[in-house]
DNA sequence: AATGAATGAGAGTTCATTCAT
DNA sequence: AATGAATGAACTCTCATTCAT
């Protein structure tokens, strides 16, 4: 008969700081991060502030952990959904339809996006995470503009680039307002292919 | 000529509390709301913390002032420049030749709106001051772009709140960005307006 | 046509330090020593601090002058109802009678009393003034039971000095109760005179 | 002969927060309430001002932890000494020389209970803790009046409400003064004997 | 791997008092 | 006699981090 102490409670070290890294999501997206404090982290991850530091040496070691969570998110999101071999305008709609869920499904992330992307001004860790992501993220529009102004799709005078910018730009101001609606939400994306769309194509 | 003597030590009340709300604005542009400090504020302008908590009594009302002063600099702004009687696209580059000397100016006051912005989402004097100027600037684009589908400028399918955030989300984002360069803001510009114009119109 | 300033406003300056030591007594009672602000107190008044300040040198100054102004009160009060002549229960029923008054009609007197010994104990100024009053107010119960005993009204083995310190402190602990009621009182007081009159007397 | 380890600098939570009442007790009693400072506690504890914080979150919560302690000395005092089954002026005689020996051997605890009962006033937890201490106390002196009077030591026309509240009174007031001399105390008790016991009994 | 206890540094805020006018 | 502005010195409380176990 052996009395051993129960493994229930004792995760291994990267399921902690899973545990640890979601509970900063929501306590960033809560209180923002001028409201962050470890020991509200620790509170909800149910561990001692001491146990929280072990497992994460600091606090921004702690933040730089989320932006890694976010983007580990977006990558397996974004390779789970390949897009090659479809036309440029079905691609264009696939990414505002995807948008379209995560604003409807998950909108926390977007302020959670928000709140890094603030950050990653000030704090090189952050943007060294966020940058490449925001980057491919762009990216991936200035691929399909390229793309559709070669086949006729969009407008033959079109600057991919420019033209990258201004949807995500358009769209992720759009999250930032308090009041995101959906509606609103659709008016820019419709508005955004007619601006971009070939006017002489008859392909729409 | 006479000899008034100088204001070397007392100054009036509205003239400490702009010097207040300047060295504040500073520091936000420095350090963030994150690193805001009411003693730094008090360092900078030269005066004793207490004075300081004289002049504004909290620093929930100092950050309300600073977000006034934003607002007071765009309307003055925005009052000496009428542009009735103009064209809509004469307007619409007039807006966007505004942005572009902002950005080449002072890009410190966009960080220091952007930050605004960011805050008001949990700040509700905040919110009070930046939603109004921010539903301006909106409107301000809404009514170019109406009044240009209107006379033929812009597409007769424009749908001008949809476009009008689509331009404020654009520019709006471009500040965002760390190294905001000049030349994407025009080719941003210049994407905007190819985005909206008619293209069976040959008023450009 | 001559323009003078108002002579309206200003006061003479006791009747400005009596205005100060008003407002003070009230604030006491309301919050306490604890809770005393000079600047509460220069609001109260209508003042500014620093005239306040001109008026009454310190805090503890103000606080010496609220003592001052309580004993002029009671010496006041004290000088109007001479006793001599009057037999010895006659006057301890006087006494209890002026008590009650008191208690029904300025309650608040005796909560600031209270503060005031408790002052006392620590504060020099405060002492100086309120030890004689408090002595006088046992000193004027002793000479009653020692005048009783005396006649026979008291018993023959009262203790004048023991009798009065229990009359005094028992009246005065009662004060210090929050929920001082009136019938309570009543009963106290007609104890009291069952318990030092001479019960072989038919004096009562 | 066990070699264990000296409890130096960790102590637990409980002798600390039981360290901390007691400098906190001695400094009420040293400078009042007015005069008490976190800081002074915790250097006398010697430890850290956030330790203190960390033993007990506020000054408040301390104040009352205070009281407790209090409430906590004097149920243990009264649990000690059960006098069931001795006679009303025996017990009398016994609360009597129980204070006395209080007045003696720790006169700053009623100096410490004074301060309370006053804070009580404007403190709700404090209130909360002293209302039934000062009740049973006076609850006490009831029952032996009670008692009393019904096997003739006392007075028939005793009130045992009242004479409890002029005992605990007169007892409480003495504590009051500043110069509690023992040799009054001693002439209140007697005196307090005196008044309340029947005169045609022959019990004492 | 975990934790209770501890802490230095500093945050915003308060307050009696003073100064220049 | 009065005041707006200023200030030093404190105050309570907080927080990321560390230490001993």
């Amino acid at each position: 008969m052996s009395t051993h102490t129960p493994p229930l409670k004792r995760e291994s070290s990267d399921e902690r700081k899973l545990a640890i890294a979601q509970a900063a999501r929501e306590l960033i997206i809560e209180k923002g991060f001028e409201g962050l404090r470890t020991r509200d982290i620790a509170e909800r991850v149910g561990i001692n502030i001491a146990t929280l530091h072990y497992h994460v040496p600091t606090k921004n070691a702690l933040i730089a952990l989320v932006a890694e969570t976010i983007r580990d998110q977006f990558s397996a999101q974004s390779a789970r959904r390949p897009r090659t071999g479809l036309s440029p305008l079905v691609q264009l709609r696939m990414e505002f339809e995807d948008q379209r869920e995560t604003l409807l499904e998950t909108p926390d992330l977007i302020v959670l996006m928000t709140e890094l992307i603030q950050r990653a001004r000030r704090d090189a860790a952050v943007e060294c995470v966020m940058r490449p992501l925001y980057d491919y993220w762009v990216g991936q529009f200035v691929e399909i503009y390229a793309a559709g102004r070669l086949d006729g799709t969009f407008r033959p005078d079109i600057d991919p680039v420019a033209a990258a910018n201004i949807t995500t730009g358009a769209v992720g101001d759009h999250w930032r307002q308090s009041d995101t609606s959906i509606a609103l939400y659709d008016r820019i994306a419709a508005e955004l292919e007619r601006a971009f769309l070939n006017p002489v194509s008859s392909k729409d």
